[in-house]
DNA sequence: CTGTTAGCGCGTTCAC
DNA sequence: GTGAACGCGCTAACAG
């Protein structure tokens, strides 16, 4: 049962295709009463317009951007999109905006498929997903112009560097340089699929200031779990249990560092009296909390990302960005110096 | 100089064009040299496959859902959306969504023009606008479902409905209950264009209540300015220099609330010991800082809203949705009974 | 006013 | 292996 086209309803309403043309675009003069003719075939038939039909008869060429990203709901990925928005601004003609969120790194790669087989896009910002070189030949060959946001740039195709690593060990020097030796990590769980490794890479900053520093590294001091802030705060209560418990806990996000905090305070400790806590990110949300963090731009990074895409479509009409700024600590209300 | 076809590509390479038809979707086996041919002819014209005309061919209908809405960057946008997305999940294969941020009023009758003419979506859903008759009819015309989330419904179209007046009113009635009489009103200024009047409504239930308790209407007491913190930030200082000020404040958003809060902190007052506070929407943020403030189930509506839609797309696949909870008061911490 | 015809650009048969 | 038709569903231009 494929659905009816205009020659289904011209058959019906016993008049030419072109007629019923007219009348779906109700342009030209149509006799009064064969429109009515029409108008009920399509009812009956529950006849719709086949859009691309319709564009390819016109010559319209979509002009859709695409953005994929895992994670929609997290407050970072929703920042990074409003700096997207941003930089698509409200050109005349204006692109459009196709959100493609993966939800699982299996269908990742059928998304990818899917998209290049099927998807009407001039472009694709691909954020914080590794892209592999057969996805590269794939986007090249349908004519998708793509930029990646990616932790793991190299030259194969155009990027906007993030450093996780680097950036967190700006977060945990901070806290050594407040004299803090015993510190802990809470973060995602490290992944195993081909997503990025955010939390491994912070993770790794985290490891590498403690061996510039000659302090020890304790396991029972890195608490991996689910995202999100009930589960920060679960995993920190387990921490303050411990017989030893570290001054200072690095967040690998500003959101489950407001669950540490939550955590801390309930224990009867108090933040950053006894214990300083520093997340991850800089969502607007942390100015509002008095956390202090390492702001990684997230706004700008999604315009850039976005404005590096136009510049490659449209090079006449959108000029070359300028660079990300480096990862910056923030410093609120939430650390200080070790008593 | 329109852009070049397989055609142009056959002609160039010398060969037919189901030979370049094979190249592109690397199928079939092409002599090697045959191959290198025709991608040197691809190089050259700098052709790229159009993706309308191979969907057509293919018989791929376009399966996008749209979503309309301004704002895009307000944090209570950003939660409907998360709910939107929650909807729409994860089926196989998956609608993808379009994102049509509405920036200036003016655009918006324009960009449902154009979406009429040349989108290809299955359904529309439409945030916090109205639907004019001639928008239902284009809507209708082009094959596009669509649902509306909005503060007047009606019953010519499918509708998610919204109360801001109703939930205002539950804002201000609980202030009043405090033994509040002096009450200020802090929010967007009215718009005079065809947009919905969030603002509007909102201060209406402000004004409802006052009338109902017999509570003197003050305009001073009234600041509308631009959305943001920094803004009612401003708006709440000039409150708080008049001779007579406010015990309480109620800010239609919750964004705003925190800069009124701000504002009373840095005049050297305290919420809610001198000045209550209440918000409107309860975006996650509030938990977080302790906001007394409505829920109106931010992204319960965005999910229920394209729920509605989908249902409407395929009663087999999706069930009819729950109803939306009436708003509801959440008492946090920022506001206490009159001293 | 209305039926017919020729494309839109590409995938997919067919024969060669 | 490869070229040349045919058709996807619709719009537009042309006759009547």
């Amino acid at each position: 049962m494929r659905p009816p086209t205009i020659k289904d309803v011209a058959a019906r309403a016993g008049v030419g295709i072109g007629t019923v043309s007219r009348v779906i675009n109700n342009s030209a003069q149509v006799s009064d009463d064969t429109r009515q003719r029409v108008l009920q075939a399509i009812q009956d038939l529950g006849f719709r317009p086949n859009t691309v039909a319709r564009q390819l008869s016109q010559g319209v060429n979509a002009q859709n951007l695409g953005v994929v990203l895992s994670y929609i709901s997290h407050y970072s990925f929703m920042e990074r999109l409003r700096g997207v928005q941003l930089a698509i601004g409200q050109k005349d003609p204006p692109f459009e905006l196709i959100l493609y969120n993966i939800m699982s790194p299996r269908r990742y790669d059928d998304q990818i498929r899917a998209i290049t087989r099927q998807a009407t896009l001039a472009g694709l910002l691909i954020i914080a997903l590794p892209v592999s070189l057969q996805q590269q030949k794939a986007l090249r060959d349908s004519g998708i112009q793509f930029v990646a946001i990616s932790d793991h740039c190299n030259d194969s195709y155009p990027c906007v560097g993030l450093d996780n690593v680097g950036a967190a060990e700006l977060a945990v020097e901070h806290l050594v340089a407040l004299g803090h030796r015993h510190i802990a990590y809470v973060g995602d769980m490290f992944k195993t699929e081909h997503y990025f490794a955010t939390s491994q890479d912070r993770h790794k900053g985290f490891s590498h200031v403690l061996k510039r520093h000659e302090l020890e590294y304790r396991p029972q001091w890195v608490r991996l779990g689910l995202h999100g802030r009930d589960e920060a705060y679960a995993m920190t209560r387990d921490l303050l249990n411990l017989d030893e418990r570290p001054t200072a806990v690095f967040a690998m996000s500003d959101v489950q560092a407001l669950g540490v905090i939550s955590a801390v305070q309930d224990a009867g400790l108090r933040v950053p009296h006894d214990v300083s806590v520093i997340g991850f990110d800089d969502i607007e949300l942390s100015a509002y909390t008095g956390l202090t963090t390492i702001r990684q731009h997230l706004e700008d990074s999604g315009r850039l990302g976005m404005e590096t895409l136009l510049h490659l479509l449209r090079p006449d009409e959108y000029s070359a960005p300028h660079p990300l700024p480096a990862p910056k600590l923030i410093v609120r209300q939430t650390t200080a110096p070790l008593r």
